[in-house]
DNA sequence: GCCGTTTTCGGCCCGACTGTTTTCAGTCG
C-alpha cells in the first residue's frame, strides 16, 4: 500500500468539512476541520513521523480528534468516519460545492426537494424550471446556476501568475490615471505573489467611488459582470480569472489593503493583536472597543498599522502566518531580496538547443537589463526532443562564448554551462572530462518521473555529488496546474546540497517556480545558496527573473542569501568553490 | 473540534452583495 500523502490527508479533512456543512453541524466544528486541512497543507515535517510519534498534536489546529483521525489514515490508508460520512451522501453532490454561488445550504435543498445529486442533474432541473418554483430560489437564482455551470466548466478556477500579470497590471494603472483616484492597488494572493492566484483583488481610494466601479465594470477587459455594488465590485475577465473591486475613503485605505492583501491566517492574528489592545480592526478603521485602556494612533500607512500593534511592518510575501509575527515583534524580520540586486543569471537557452533567440541575442538583452553576467546552459545530449548538444557541439559553443568575452572588456561576460541531464541511476549525461572545460553545470531531471521517492531522491543526491556539479536545477519538475513534481525527499535533498556545497535554483518560469517557497527557509537555515534563474527560451524569459524574486522574497531570502547577487568581480571565485574544495 | 497572559468553558473575524423576502438567509472573501 503506498504511504497515504499530507494532501490526501487534507483533502479528506476538507470533505468532512462540506459534509458537515450539508448536515447543518455546528459551523465552528466545521471550521476545525478546514483549520486542520490548511494546518497540514503549510506543514513541512513529516507527517507519517509526526503520526507514528504522537507529535500531531504540535501542529496548531490539530487537537485530540482530528490527530486520532489522521493516526488512522496514516496507519490504515483509510479513516472509518470519514466512510461511513461519506455513505450518507450521493458522491455527486460535492461536485456541487464548485459552482459559485451555490453553498451548503443551497445544496441541501435541491438534494432533499428535487432530488438533484449531480450537476448535469441540476443543470436539467434549472433549465426546465423546478429550480426556480423552490422555496427561497427563483428565476434569478436558477439563471445565477447555470452561468455557473457554464463558468465551471470554462475556467478551472486557479491561474499562474505569470498568466494574468500583464492583465492585473494593466487595470491597476488604468485605474491610478482616472480622475479623483489617489491611491489604487493590486492586494489579495497577487501581491503577496502566490504562485497560483484564484482571483485578483484591487483597492481603490477615491472620493467617485460610483464613477471607479463603473470603469471597472465597462473595461474591454471585462466578460461579464458577477456584482455590482456601492463599494465593492466583481466581475470575471476575458481571460477567465474573477476580479474584485474595493472602493475605499482615503482613510479606509491602509485598512483595506492590509485586510485584501491576507492571508487569511495573516489577518486574524493581525485582529487579535488589536483585540488584545481592547482594539478592533477590520477593513475599514483601527478602533477602540469600550474596555480600551488606550486610543489607538492614528494611520495614513500601513506600516503604521503594524507599528501601532507593536511590529515591524511586514512585506506582503510574508503575511502567511509562518513565523513573521515572531520576527516582526523580535526586530529579526529579513530584509528581503529585490529585483535590483541580481547581477547576472545561470540556466538560460539559445537556439543551440531548444531556444528561440541566439547566443548573441540573449547576451544583449542581458545587458539591457543590466545585468553584468549570463550562463549559457543549453541541454545535454540525452535530451534528443530539446536538440541537445553533443560533445562537439559544445565545444564550439565553448569556443563561440570566447570570441564574445573578448569583446566585452570585462565589464560583461557569459559564463559556459550546461543543463545536464541526470540519468536514472544519478550518473550525468557528460563524462567529467567534458564538465571540467565549463564553468558551472546544471544539473536536472528531465526523463523517468516515475521512480519511487526513495529512487529519485537518490539520484538527484548522487548527482550533486559529482563536483562538478555546481546546482541543481527545478528540484520536483512540477508544471503548476499542469503536472504535479516528481515524487523526492526535499528535505534530504536540502541537507545533501548543503553537505556537497551545491546550489539550489529558483526556477523562476511562472509554470515552474520550483524549489517551491516553502522550502526555502530551510535551505536558508542549513546554509544553502539559493541561484535564481529564468530558464529562459527566448531573450523576453529574462523578465521571469521578476517572478522569481517575488518567490525568493516569500522564502524570507535576502540577497545575501542569492548568490547571483553578487558582482561579476566574485561570482567567479563562488562558481568553483565546490571543485575546488575537492582538490 | 480547537484553544488558553482574563478562560478547562465559552468563545471562535465580520462586512458586502444578491435574491427573495418584506426583514433576512445564503454565500463569499
Amino acid at each position: 500500500m503506498a504511504q497515504i500523502t499530507k494532501d490526501q490527508i487534507a483533502d479528506t479533512l476538507e470533505s468532512i468539512a462540506q459534509m458537515l456543512e450539508i448536515k447543518g453541524e455546528n459551523v465552528f466544528k466545521i471550521r476545525a476541520y478546514t483549520n486542520a486541512a490548511r494546518a497540514l497543507e503549510t506543514y513541512t515535517g513529516n507527517i507519517a513521523a509526526a503520526a507514528g510519534e504522537g507529535r500531531l498534536g504540535e501542529i496548531a489546529g490539530v487537537g485530540k480528534a482530528i490527530a486520532e483521525k489522521i493516526t488512522e489514515l496514516v496507519a490504515t490508508g483509510q479513516l472509518d468516519y470519514f466512510e461511513k460520512l461519506k455513505a450518507e451522501f450521493p458522491p455527486g453532490l460535492f461536485e456541487m460545492f464548485e459552482l459559485q454561488g451555490l453553498g451548503p445550504k443551497k445544496i441541501k435543498v435541491l438534494w432533499e426537494a428535487l432530488n438533484v445529486t449531480t450537476v448535469p442533474e441540476l443543470e436539467k432541473a434549472c433549465k426546465d424550471g423546478r429550480v426556480a418554483d423552490l422555496p427561497g430560489f427563483g428565476k434569478k437564482t436558477s439563471d445565477n446556476i447555470l452561468g455557473a455551470i457554464e463558468a465551471r466548466t470554462k475556467f478551472a478556477g486557479r491561474f499562474r501568475l505569470g498568466s494574468i500579470a500583464a492583465e492585473a497590471e494593466r487595470m491597476v494603472s488604468e485605474l491610478r490615471e482616472l480622475p479623483d483616484v489617489f491611491r489604487a492597488t493590486i492586494a489579495g494572493s497577487f501581491r503577496r505573489r502566490k504562485e497560483v492566484v484564484g482571483d485578483l483583488d484591487f483597492i481603490v481610494a477615491t472620493n467617485s467611488p460610483a464613477e471607479v466601479s463603473e470603469f471597472f465594470v465597462k473595461h474591454e477587459m471585462v466578460e461579464s459582470v458577477i456584482a455590482h455594488g456601492a463599494t465593492k465590485s466583481s466581475v470575471r475577465f476575458k481571460s477567465g480569472i474573477q476580479a474584485d473591486l474595493r472602493v475605499v475613503k482615503s482613510a479606509e485605505y491602509p485598512f483595506a489593503l492590509n485586510y485584501f492583501t491576507g492571508s487569511k491566517e495573516h489577518n486574524i492574528v493581525m485582529r487579535q493583536r488589536a483585540l488584545t489592545r481592547g482594539w478592533t480592526l477590520n477593513e475599514y478603521r483601527l478602533a477602540a472597543l469600550d474596555n480600551a485602556r488606550s486610543t489607538p494612533p492614528p494611520i495614513t500607512d500601513e506600516p503604521d498599522l503594524y507599528r501601532a500593534l507593536d511590529l515591524d511592518f511586514v512585506e506582503p510575501e510574508l503575511r502567511e502566518d509562518r513565523g513573521e509575527f515572531a520576527a516582526a515583534e523580535a526586530h529579526t524580520l529579513p530584509d528581503l531580496i529585490e529585483t535590483e540586486n541580481l547581477r547576472g543569471t545561470f540556466h538560460n537557452h539559445t537556439t543551440a538547443s531548444d531556444g528561440r533567440s541566439t547566443l548573441a541575442e540573449m547576451a544583449e538583452a542581458a545587458q539591457e537589463l543590466g545585468l553584468q553576467y549570463l550562463g549559457i546552459a543549453d541541454h545535454s545530449k540525452s535530451s534528443v526532443q530539446a536538440h541537445g548538444l553533443e560533445t562537439d557541439r559544445l565545444l564550439a559553443q565553448i569556443a563561440e562564448i570566447k570570441v564574445l568575452n573578448a569583446n566585452y572588456d570585462g565589464h560583461f561576460r557569459i559564463f559556459t554551462g550546461s543543463e545536464v541531464d541526470i540519468h536514472k541511476d544519478g550518473s550525468l549525461d557528460f563524462p567529467d572530462h567534458l564538465l571540467e572545460h565549463l564553468d558551472y553545470v546544471v544539473a536536472s531531471i528531465h526523463s523517468s518521473f516515475t521512480l519511487s521517492e526513495a529512487e529519485m531522491t537518490k539520484r538527484i543526491i548522487r548527482a550533486m555529488e559529482n563536483p562538478h556539479v555546481t546546482m541543481l536545477g527545478h528540484v520536483t519538475g512540477r508544471l503548476l496546474l499542469s503536472r504535479d513534481g516528481y515524487a523526492v525527499d526535499v528535505p534530504a535533498v536540502i541537507e545533501a546540497a548543503a553537505a556537497t556545497g551545491t546550489m539550489i535554483e529558483l526556477n523562476a518560469n511562472p509554470k515552474r517556480l520550483d524549489m517551491d517557497w516553502r522550502w526555502w527557509p530551510r535551505a536558508k537555515e542549513k546554509g544553502v545558496a539559493c541561484v535564481i534563474n529564468p530558464d529562459a527560451h527566448h531573450t523576453s524569459h529574462l523578465q521571469f527573473l521578476h517572478f522569481g524574486i517575488g518567490i525568493a522574497r516569500k522564502g524570507w531570502l535576502t540577497r545575501t542569501d542569492v548568490v547571483n547577487c553578487l558582482p561579476l568581480g566574485q561570482i567567479e571565485a563562488v562558481l568553483s568553490a565546490k571543485r575546488a574544495r575537492r582538490k
